[in-house]
Order: structure tokens, then C-alpha cells, then sequence
DNA sequence: GGACGATGTCTCCTATACGATACACTATCT
DNA sequence: AGATAGTGTATCGTATAGGAGACATCGTCC
């Protein structure tokens, strides 16, 4: 019998499948898996493989993600963060940090407005996180240096990387910047840290 | 012996644990998976039940979805979208479009800029889609309605919601208004768009 | 009504994921 | 050196994932 994590992936390939007018033998045969196989999954008989879920999913066009992130349905129907009602967070680094997200279940990325008084920077070692990141410029001049090469970001620019890759900016402006990054998968800043 | 799809998880794997200070006994009486079980999924000599790398996965603190996506290198270190180079796509909706994201390799999320003239509006069918959604107000004045809850957005509100819900937005201010929209997982705008 | 083709389900059998435990190796003690 | 505790690896038994094919059901055509 299958975990409790698991539960409801087979329900929702089968929805999947049905809403694509796939087969239980169409499908087997497009990706290589059995359709008693398929079947049994479906029914949450057996818990699939690695493999074979992702052949599942490339099937069906959709990501593991997405099949699992769906599974409970969210407590929470959206978060609002109001511009004026949102709290600044100044840890160490004396840059403010207003989050956008963090109120939803099961986020799959972060968002948080950064304001960079003039000359201040963020040295190598920190925010180095696994996943991607995108960086968008508001205001002012910020000179990105991501494995060697750098990018100046002025209003309206955006760098978009992977962000396990060294990565380090600045305020090179001769005022306040401010920046809005986006981190997948999401970082929990401030809350509950303690960097190990 | 495993298949192409899943090759590297177990380099993944080993890496994270080893990056935590766990050995394989310690993990494993975490997670409540045999330490053979792990060794064996960490030399790629076995294909993990989706049980299985779901739990390995929670007890190192990490997600499925990025195990999966960092398994090769990426051809393109960052994806510099300068404001003043960036094209702008103009669908049938009359919602000038520009995209922040589309440059790398295996993406988690996707950026974009939106413009939205003087009265537009998206209907509910549109842009439906799984996963979440983060929408900053950047000029302007936009209503969004997302299962019967609305919420008007103003210069520098944001909401945070699983856009697999019924959600739809207007300007209602008297002006241009600009969003901006980032998704996850990340949706292709204006390219190879045929919806089914 | 019977033949045919489609669907999903069930029943085996085999391949394999996983657990228990033994083994080899290294480091740090006494 | 020997003992002990830690590491990762190898072996083997068992539970189970997955494949081949039979079976039941439903529709459509003749």
C-alpha cells in the first residue's frame, strides 16, 4: 500500500490523462510504461518509481512539481502585502527587506523588495542558496558580478541566474537602490534564522 | 540499472547530505529509510520509489523539483535583460508584455513586465494555470478578483495566490497601469502558444 | 443477436526497491 | 597494538513495482 505523501498523485494523473483523452493503453505506449502499471498508480495501488513518475509526467506535459504541489488544497487564497502596511525587516546587513510572499502554503518561490542605501554591498558568501534568482532593478545603479562577469543594473534592468553560481552586487549609485528579488526555491529571510 | 532520466539524483543527494554533516546512518534515522536504501539511491544503483526521494527529500530540507533541476549545468550563467533592449510582445489582449525571464536552462519560475492601457482588463479564462503567482502593482491602479475576493492593488502592493484559482484583473485607474507578474512554474508567453 | 474494438480491471510472474546485517576501512582513544 | 566508534560498502532475503495477458463491460457496426 502506498505512504500518506504520496496520496492523490494517482487521482490527479488520472484527471490528467482523461482531460487529454489519452488511453490507459494510449499512454502506455507514448512513454513506455505498462498500462496495468499506469493503472495501478492511478489507483494509488503502488507508489511509482522514479523513473517511471517522470515518464508519467513528461507524458502528460506537466512537471513532478506541479503534481505534487497541488495535492492539499491551500489554506490560504492569497496574501496581500500592502505597501503601506508592510513591515521592514533590517537584519545585520542594513538593507531593508520588505517580503512580499510567505503567506501561502507550500511556496515554490520568495519574493522581497530590497532597499540598498548608497555604497552598500553584499559580500561573496552570502545569499548563496541553491536554485534560481531574478533581480530587478527599481531605482538607482547596482553592479551585479556573477562568476566573474558583471552586469550594471540601472531602472527597469533586470539579471536572471542561477543562483548557487558565486554571486555578489552593489550599490554603485550615489543614492538608495532598490531592488526586487525573486529566489526559487523560496528563502525564508529573517524568520527562524540560523545559519548553519 | 537506472535510467537516463533520473541520472545524477544521486550525486545530487550525496551532495546535499554531505554539504549537512549527515552520514547515511544518521539520515537515514531520520527519515525512516534503510541507510543501504540511500547508499544504493545515492550510486544511481537503484531507482528511488517516489515514497522514497520524497522522504530522502524533506529530511534534507529541499525540494523534488530543484533535485530534478540542477542536474545538468547550465549553457547560459545569466539572463540579462537590459529595460531599454527588451522587446515587447503584444498579444490580441492589447497588454504590452515584456519578458524578464526565457534565457535559462530548465527555469523554475517566469518573470514579466505588463502593460496594461486605460480600462483593459483579463478575463477569467485567461491565463489560467497551475502553480502560484506573485503580481506587484507597479504604476497605477488594479482590481483583482480571485474567488470572489477582490483586492485593489496601488504603486508597490503585491498578491501572492495559487493561480490554479479562478483570478482575473482591470485597470481601473485613469492612467497606463504596470504589473509586475512572476509565475510559477513558468508559463511561455507569446512562443510556441497553441492552447489546446 | 453476434462480431468487433474500445475501454478499465484483475491475475499472475519476474525484476527490483528496500531492509537487516555483515564486512572493510579509518580515526581516535587507552 | 588493541579496542571502540565512526564512516561507506556488499550480500542476501523479502516486499513490491512493473509487464504480459486474460477478463469484464460498454459501445458500434453488420
Amino acid at each position: 500500500m502506498v505512504e500518506q505523501l504520496v496520496i492523490n498523485v494517482g487521482k490527479k494523473i488520472r484527471e490528467l490523462r482523461r482531460q487529454q483523452g489519452l488511453s490507459l493503453r494510449q499512454l502506455s505506449e507514448q512513454i513506455e510504461v505498462s498500462s496495468s502499471a499506469i493503472h495501478k498508480i492511478e489507483q494509488n495501488l503502488i507508489s511509482p518509481t522514479l523513473g517511471t513518475v517522470l515518464k508519467i509526467v513528461k507524458g502528460l506535459g506537466t512537471t513532478l512539481q506541479s503534481l505534487l504541489d497541488e495535492q492539499s488544497e491551500p489554506k490560504e487564497v492569497a496574501y496581500f502585502a500592502e505597501a503601506k502596511r508592510r513591515s521592514t525587516i533590517v537584519p545585520d546587513l542594513k538593507i531593508g527587506i520588505q517580503l512580499l510572499t510567505g503567506g501561502l502554503p507550500e511556496e515554490t518561490f520568495s519574493a522581497a523588495l530590497l532597499s540598498i542605501p548608497r555604497g552598500a554591498k553584499i559580500k561573496e558568501r552570502e545569499f548563496h542558496h541553491h536554485g534560481e534568482e531574478l533581480q530587478l532593478c527599481i531605482k538607482g545603479k547596482v553592479k551585479f558580478t556573477i562568476k566573474g562577469e558583471t552586469y550594471l543594473l540601472k531602472r527597469g534592468d533586470s539579471l536572471h541566474f542561477k543562483s548557487y553560481l558565486r554571486h555578489f552586487w552593489e550599490n554603485v549609485g550615489n543614492a538608495e537602490a532598490r531592488l526586487l528579488m525573486i529566489c526559487s526555491p523560496p528563502i525564508h529571510l529573517g524568520r527562524e534564522s540560523n545559519e548553519g
